[in-house]
DNA sequence: GATGCTTGCTCATACGTATGTGCAGTGCGC
DNA sequence: GCGCACTGCACATACGTATGAGCAAGCATC
């Protein structure tokens, strides 16, 4: 192994000059191709491992793709900066999740994070080049999904996962999605048992893919429970108003489902202010993952991220052995963190 | 454009077919070629064009590295998790230096984030394969940089810049690095200013070179402006203990430079608790780049990350366009922060 | 001693792109 | 009516790798 700085890197062929055979059985040797690895004897496999050594050869990750299509190497494509910390919280456990799985199963990883427009919004495409196609796949995220991307990806025939459910028309996104349907149902299912008959749910101004789900999750709930919701987000209209707040305070509802731990916040104030309680009057459920630190200790819905990020792996895996396998979306069950927000139903 | 996902991907030799054209021409289109385009009539080009769209063509970027040697692609490697909250805020703004600077001059970004090893290490190296060879360059970054990695890619020619002075025997490893050696100098020419003779130095129990040029900075200085220090720390010893509390209550001494803030409030609690005050008696500095939420305002040491990371990315395109190019290590100029720690010397 | 199997390789080719060279056709000058 | 420059492409090749096919030598078998 010389020291010296190299002008260009070495190729199979010049190890092969240097061992005395020829590049296709350098190849084999490198490779590790196992059926022919056997045909090639120790000694000529020492010989040319020793070149390799001396003229410090590494393979070129190009080159070898375009031959095999692979690269042992996935992406990570987040649609939003990963740098900024605001939404970083929210992802990191995702990323851990990917990041473990990939290494378990011997892929290396590339993150993606160049903004190609200059709102700040990560693209993918850069004037008609498609970065990801470096890597054999991609894994991506965020909130501002770009769908002409997403669309462009699905009709290149390109191997990715979306983590969140993302639909286009035309196309079927392959997503691994927290199954916020069956666990809503199940947080109204619950509620029902602690005997509460006359529900609320409060929407978020929000009309993205994931909030769709928790709403028809309830809803449907709802119907087979033979429950009764007649508050505005039930309807379809976002927000809390005093108008709503004081109706909820004098009405027969006992408990209500929340979308976001800000609007669950704004409702306890509300109560308060007009004399009543959580849970003694109304229990409160949060849709959404939030801190060990909230008080009150809400009873919410949990993501098992780290659990969706592994099985984004395997399911990107899955699509890059076999890009002609229909991945439908895969559902991952949630969970119900007890708090200390809900109780029977006052009677 | 036929809404169809694909089966395989179109390549140049489809759209030549298709326009009625060689594939060569169809290079040239995409290609944009200044000097030969001139030699393809519009109509010809548009009908290349047409039938791009028409089937979808994306450039292979692999077969285009391999012929090109270039990707417009660079990566950031950092030796240690990105994710992980700890080290995040201050590698931070190096990021964002480095992003926003690939964005202005077109290249487009990649993080390598794999973990070879199982201890936690991120390694360049995967048996014998260097991942970094998907993009044109790399950026490096991280305390915990393997040297054996720096000096195996050195050797193997890869274009690469270290943020951080980093020395390995027998290469010269290309670096853009905060001038410690400078500033530390400056400071202490500050306080020289300020009436102080009689100075010390406090010091972390770390070897790594940033350390070492602060030291080197220091005693320079110390000895160019006939300043006195009899302190621990100048003498090599790190740490601060009672008898040398003791001894700089009382003795001559009033100003010091503290290489970290948690020295230099321990410094302050020792001092106050034998009648002394900051900067009344005693002038301090840190050599830290420490939040704006310290208390007391140290005065202190600024590195200039962002801009460090816009001209790491210069650095390293350079080196990328002509890979014989010695690059030196690059300096740049740190400043220092005024705060509510220094004052003339008592007379 | 002809046949066939095994070993240990080499040869040739394909992956998709970019580019130097070449060549047929057209227009112009004389 | 011939030479010449210019236009508008096509042809061929190289980048570095992996792999199916093939081939010579050696050995065993009948």
């Amino acid at each position: 192994m010389t020291t010296q700085r190299r002008e260009r890197a070495p190729r199979q062929a010049d190890v092969a000059r240097l061992a005395g055979v020829s590049q296709s059985a350098v190849s084999r040797v490198i490779g590790g191709d196992p059926e022919a690895a056997t045909r090639i004897p120790e000694d000529t496999r020492r010989r040319i491992l020793e070149a390799v050594k001396e003229l410090g050869y590494v393979p070129n990750l190009s080159a070898r793709k375009l031959r095999n299509k692979t690269n042992r190497l996935l992406g990570v494509h987040t649609f939003e900066p990963v740098f900024p910390h605001a939404r970083e919280s929210f992802y990191f456990e995702f990323l851990l999740g990917i990041e473990e799985r990939a290494e378990e199963i011997g892929y290396d990883l590339v993150l993606f994070t160049s903004t190609g427009a200059g709102d700040g919004r990560r693209r993918v495409y850069r004037d008609g080049t498609n970065r990801l196609n470096v890597a054999d796949g991609t894994v991506l995220l965020g909130v501002a999904t770009d769908k002409a991307d997403l669309a462009r990806l699905w009709q290149e025939g390109y191997p990715f996962i979306h983590i969140g459910r993302r639909d286009v028309p035309g196309a079927d996104i392959p997503c691994v999605v927290p199954d916020y349907f069956g666990i809503t149902g199940d947080i109204a299912g619950r509620l029902a048992a602690l005997g509460h008959r006359h529900v609320a749910y409060l929407r978020e101004d929000l009309e993205l893919e994931p909030y769709e789900d928790r709403r028809r999750g309830y809803a449907d709930a709802v119907g087979r429970l033979g429950l009764t919701d007649r508050s505005p987000g039930f309807r379809g209209e976002p927000g809390l108003d005093d108008a709503w707040l004081d109706e909820l305070a004098r009405g027969p509802e006992t408990a209500v489902v929340s979308e976001s731990e800000r609007l669950a916040e704004s409702l306890l104030r509300g109560l308060r202010a007009r004399g009543r309680d959580v849970p003694a009057d109304v229990s409160v459920v949060v849709l959404e993952g939030i801190g060990p630190e909230a008080s009150p200790r809400w009873e919410h819905l949990d993501i098992p991220r780290k659990e969706i990020g592994r099985i984004a792996i395997d399911a990107l895996v899955a699509i890059v052995d076999d890009p002609d396998a229909r991945t439908e979306s895969l559902d991952v069950p949630c969970s119900i963190v007890d708090g200390d927000t809900t109780a029977s139903a006052r009677s």
